[in-house]
DNA sequence: ACTCCTTATGCTCATAATGAGCACTTTATA
DNA sequence: TATAAAGTGCTCATTATGAGCATAAGGAGT
């Protein structure tokens, strides 16, 4: 073996809930008072790099995650630290964890929407004016006639009625090669009520791998209940649902789906709302895990 | 920062090929003469993973990868050498990498079909013997009537009808926690026709990741073409799908399907095939980058 | 020239999934 | 007793999916 790379390890976390219909981040305050992902070592003990993770998370915030998945390993030189050039390269496991509610915050963790990150995600109201009015011509001016460029936009930004939920980091990535994102800090940057709020490093980068992943990943497993209480709502479920993805859904066919795919059962209880009929209260049904394979290109065998 | 944990980092590639409908790994051969996946180290000077895993492929085997895509960061404590406490950890950051040919092979390189690792993901000729007379029952009795053990066997390797192609790893794992296969060493281990080829360390964990990421990637992005040359008939591209899906398709729908989607193209020209009528040649059209969304869960804005 | 083999294509059909509406019920609170 | 909020039932057009039958087009052999 000839050079081998001085590398430190970190594992990072982005940690998930949705709160009132609001997906949300925990984040920590990093250099100049950026937020960053809480981020911790890899212990020597530790068996496992999750074991790792899931230790320093409860020490350092006192949550015990549930649900968790290795995101992706962020090793690209800008990341290590501008100075020496003999300094250890700094590489990151990023991992997604979820939790059922928005826990109490310590003194230096908070919680953020995800859409304050990347407004132009948020789609449940229609496309925003973010995206129309602002980011796409800001996007094609950057293009000008350059084909390559212009590709790169259609192909991530799509137009009104071709919109991949997925390609977070596809979106992100361009606005920052484009300069429009704070974090290049350029004069180019956009104010923060549409390019959304910068953070430390590259950690928006990681922050929306992490949305794409989920949004992906809700298409053919059922995330959504770690995020859910025991029971819930068939309403709370699709807001959640909703708030993750994005879009609106359509509340019969969503609970036509639902029931089809037997994803969840009613216990008797209804709730007692504040107003309106009460609701009734379900539960999932973890016998599904077996559950249908992603509907997709034309590979049969159900 | 406490106790940094001291880190060797490598990178590994899973180099994939599918010849005359045989989907082929690249391997080199580790201790005991196992096949192993081949790795290289992250070189200080490249600004990027990728880019480092890119130069040491074409210094060790000549071949310049086309799709390269990471695919998972492996660093149980396992994969340490076993002596002294103070090793450094060892972490793998693997990579799928697709190429559109068998290259010849090194003195010590060599292509190992898939399906000899994993015999029981092939079911492109029905439901292999494999799985119903032998690793079925086996893993029945290694379940016996442990309720969790068995819900785990049923989810992986599901019912005759019920078979998930992307869970490639979680069949892996389960096969080796019941001790079947050969790098568990335990008297229990099936022979290698059943229980497939053994590869050093934890590579056919790193080979099943990779077998199932593509077959998920398979339904919802057009990777297969990175396997194929230029131009390519219909069959090949079906047979292509196939031998990596590990499934039979039916070839009048399969066309539909590439047609309504129109990811090709024909060119006039035409096989000179040696028996049958000639088919014609198409091509990917890149146009289609911007495809589809995955079809999936009610998340409607196509 | 004809037959057979092999592969490519065209077309049909039943069933299921999807996206969108309209209408109406149920229950609690003001 | 209205009203708000939430749940339900049903319809309908469109598309996707899985499976089949039938036919066309070359090439090889007789």
């Amino acid at each position: 073996m000839k050079n081998k790379t001085r590398v430190v390890l970190n594992l990072d976390a982005v940690i998930v809930a949705v709160t009132r219909h609001h997906p949300r981040i925990l984040t920590v305050s990093a250099k100049q008072n950026l937020p960053a992902i809480p981020s911790g070592p890899l212990h020597r003990e530790d068996a496992t790099l999750e074991r790792s993770l899931r230790g320093w998370i409860e020490e350092q915030t006192g949550i015990e995650v549930g649900y968790v998945e290795q995101l992706y390993t962020f090793g690209d030189i800008q990341r290590g630290l501008p100075g020496a050039p003999n300094n250890p390269r700094s590489i990151s496991v990023a991992y997604l964890a979820l939790i059922t509610e928005e826990h109490p915050t310590t003194s230096s963790a908070s919680w953020i929407n995800w859409y304050e990150l990347f407004p132009w995600e948020d789609h449940r109201n229609g496309i925003p004016d973010i995206l129309t009015k602002h980011l796409r011509p800001a996007l094609a001016t950057w293009a000008g006639n350059n084909a390559e460029r212009n590709e790169r936009v259609i192909t991530a930004f799509g137009s009104d009625n071709r919109w991949d939920g997925m390609r977070v980091l596809e979106r992100y990535e361009l606005l920052y090669e484009a300069g429009l994102v704070k974090e290049t800090s350029t004069r180019d940057a956009l104010p923060e009520s549409i390019s959304g709020v910068p953070m430390a490093f590259d950690h928006r980068r990681i922050a929306s791998t992490a949305l794409g992943r989920m949004r992906g990943k809700l298409t053919y497993r059922p995330v959504v209940f770690e995020l859910l209480s025991d029971t819930f709502t068939l309403l709370t479920l699709q807001r959640t649902v909703e708030a993750i993805a994005g879009v609106p859904l359509h509340k019969q066919n969503f609970r036509r789906l639902v029931e089809r795919t037997r994803l969840v059962e009613g216990t008797g209880q209804r709730t007692n709302s504040p107003a309106g009929r009460p609701a009734e209260l379900f539960r999932f049904r973890s016998e599904v895990l077996l559950e249908r394979p992603r509907t997709g290109i034309g590979v049969p065998y159900r």
